[in-house]
DNA sequence: CCTAACTTTCAAAAAGTTTTGAAAATTCGG
DNA sequence: CCGAATTTTCAAAACTTTTTGAAAGTTAGG
């Protein structure tokens, strides 16, 4: 496969990826197109490659610097602002997890520690299933918390390391 | 709190957490008022309590059945068919990673095997930083294919103290 | 300061997704 | 089989999100 081919492909399925995992296309698609761009590139650069207007551009680099996966970069002599995308995919994976462990994970672990202790009986079937249903979720959510907090300071070498060690 | 309100809260939250993880606001609220219900429900109990028409509260339940969180049950001497949800909450976490591995993770594996051999020169440096990158994202991929394959299969006591012991 | 280069904003339009509800299809007890 | 009860379908409408592009705002060199 030809490098132009396999640059749209990859750029238009990390597009569809992202929506899958509440990212949208455009900010997905500009952060592949600077994944895998040696050098930093221009609003304009991005706005040609990838045929969308200025505003649309503008606001989805935003994001991507909101989400630090994308720097701005100020080349010497010149007025133009420049952007290039963090290129080590473990540190990449790791700020992903730790932006939707604070806007999603921590958020829903204040509302379950709220909703546990509801008013009613114990023994009232209704009031029994809503406790343990929230109960377990809360269990399982500080669980990833916590597994997510170690992910989020290791080293990529230490953390794929233990986790070989448990498929023994 | 009452239950009530408590219901009515945990069952909007789980809607507004499930659009950020690619599953639609109906599909997750119908879970939800499964999940907290004890007994099962029928399709016009559903569409009632979330106040939903009859055709959207056929589509979202059906497409819960495909992701096998939710089950039809045949009562005795009833006509009607009625609905309730898994439980146990470790099972439906990994059913939900299971699905969504097969949907998302395993496509993106195939992708990635044929877009690494693109043709070219490897000193190139657009070649280069997009084989780089390509192998990089594989690398990841793999190893979370493999991990996540591992919770799978796991029980969640055995699979929580493996994760415990990496705390130390 | 002024001006040209560049960046940001935002209202309106387009695109995408979800919901509705009536009609068609299916099912089952009698 | 019949017919009432129930489930499923799907085109159109409602809603949500994304994109556009022109105008406003900012910045830096001279």
């Amino acid at each position: 496969m030809k490098l132009t081919e396999a640059k749209q492909q990859f750029i238009s399925s990390w597009g569809a990826f992202g929506t899958h995992w509440g990212i949208n296309r455009t900010m997905a698609q500009i952060h592949a197109l600077l994944l895998i761009s040696p050098d930093p590139m221009t609003q304009d650069d991005i706005m040609e490659e990838l045929d969308i207007s200025r505003g649309n551009t503008n606001m989805n680099i935003r994001e991507l610097i909101n989400w630090r996966l994308v720097e701005r970069v100020l080349l010497p002599g010149e007025r133009k602002e420049y952007f290039t995308a963090e290129k080590d995919m473990w540190k990449v994976i790791k700020q992903i997890v730790k932006e939707r462990k604070k806007r999603e994970l921590e958020p829903m672990l204040q509302l379950l520690d709220k909703l546990e202790d509801v008013d009613g009986d114990k023994k009232d079937k209704y009031v029994k299933t809503f406790v343990d249903t929230v109960s377990s979720i809360k269990k399982l959510s500080k669980q990833a918390d916590k597994t997510l907090d170690v992910m989020i300071k290791a080293e990529e070498s230490w953390f794929i390391g233990t986790i070989m060690k448990m498929f023994k």
